[in-house]
DNA sequence: TTTTCGATGTTATAGTATATCGTTTTCGGC
DNA sequence: GCCGAAAACGATATACTATAACATCGAAAA
């Protein structure tokens, strides 16, 4: 079982184009809907672009406050009929120890993410890492359990946090 | 790397003595803490046997009811506060995809406990299964994550719920 | 066109958790 | 035993997260 290599799951390099990989993460859920006739209407694209503009998991009333600011009328239900509709259609994930939301790295893909959550900077990477499915698995296997979803929350420090705090004493930033 | 067996960790089995395996937690959590010097004060110590209690995760506001019916004056901070304390000496786990709390099986062991929840019946089995730590460590070392604690919740139905399932229709039932 | 149904608007409320400050209790040192 | 510091608890208020319920609007099917 040589290790594989970490392949697209990883956290976002402080210096890429943020607004582009918004842009494609919008697009691909444009495609993804259209191919399953899911309506995503112009309310529920504007949510999905704030999620993916937070580089970090986002809670729903700090995207309410974003949506407000352009969308008049905006509460609550507003928000989580979208979340829900996002959610349902496996475009954005919900972090359950963090009470937030966060886009989906790879919608087409099998939906039961894995998380690695940085507790200075925020920042979420997503993993499909078999490896971590098949002994969940087994263990639940083992026990007659039958499964259904999973919630992985990994939390700790990333690799950019790691440096930084060798570096210079920091204080946690969630940008 | 031979699959170890179940060991203690499973699901209650419908007919155990319910009382007693509550006060052995309770004289276990009593033992710990006196070995720590952490004051497992009368309030503490009841709301760990509430929440031993409860077959399933409990929530706090579901605990501060029970707890009002003897102590008057009870309110969200005494039942937060003492929640605080049984979680900091690993007396009790936190679900977080339920705002829940359980009891810890083996408060004495290693703490990241990983869950298997029945979403039919409501209870939850706490494993401590090595293959899918080491499965996430290698995930997380991969990407060069820094491990501080895992969440690992497996939501689905557990042995007995399938079985009833297979001979009636049933509803939840979280006892 | 009419019907229907999904999406959204709007108000209210439920559920979860913490801040703050004052009082009481506990514990170590004298 | 007394005192001072620290921990625990009481009490009130408030913040944060999520859903219920019902009205209205608009797009797609009949």
């Amino acid at each position: 079982m040589a290790p594989s290599p970490p392949s697209q799951s990883r956290f976002p390099q402080a210096d890429h184009d943020h607004r582009r990989c918004v842009a494609e993460a919008v697009a691909a859920a444009e495609r993804l809907c259209t191919q399953k006739g899911a309506r995503l209407t112009a309310l529920r694209r504007r949510v999905l672009e704030l999620v993916w503009a937070s580089h970090a998991p986002i809670g729903a009333y700090d995207l309410l406050r974003l949506l407000s600011q352009e969308h008049e009328g905006a509460a609550p239900p507003t928000i989580y009929r979208a979340l829900d509709f996002l959610l349902e259609h496996g475009l954005i994930h919900r972090i359950e120890s963090l009470n937030a939301f966060v886009g989906c790295a790879e919608p087409a893909e099998a939906h039961a993410g894995q998380f690695l959550i940085c507790d200075d900077c925020g920042t979420a990477a997503e993993l499909h890492d078999e490896r971590i499915n098949r002994a969940i698995a087994k263990g639940a296997a083992e026990l007659g359990f039958e499964i259904e979803r999973r919630t992985v929350e990994v939390r700790g420090r990333c690799p950019d946090c790691q440096t930084a705090d060798s570096q210079t004493p920091e204080e946690p930033d969630a940008g």
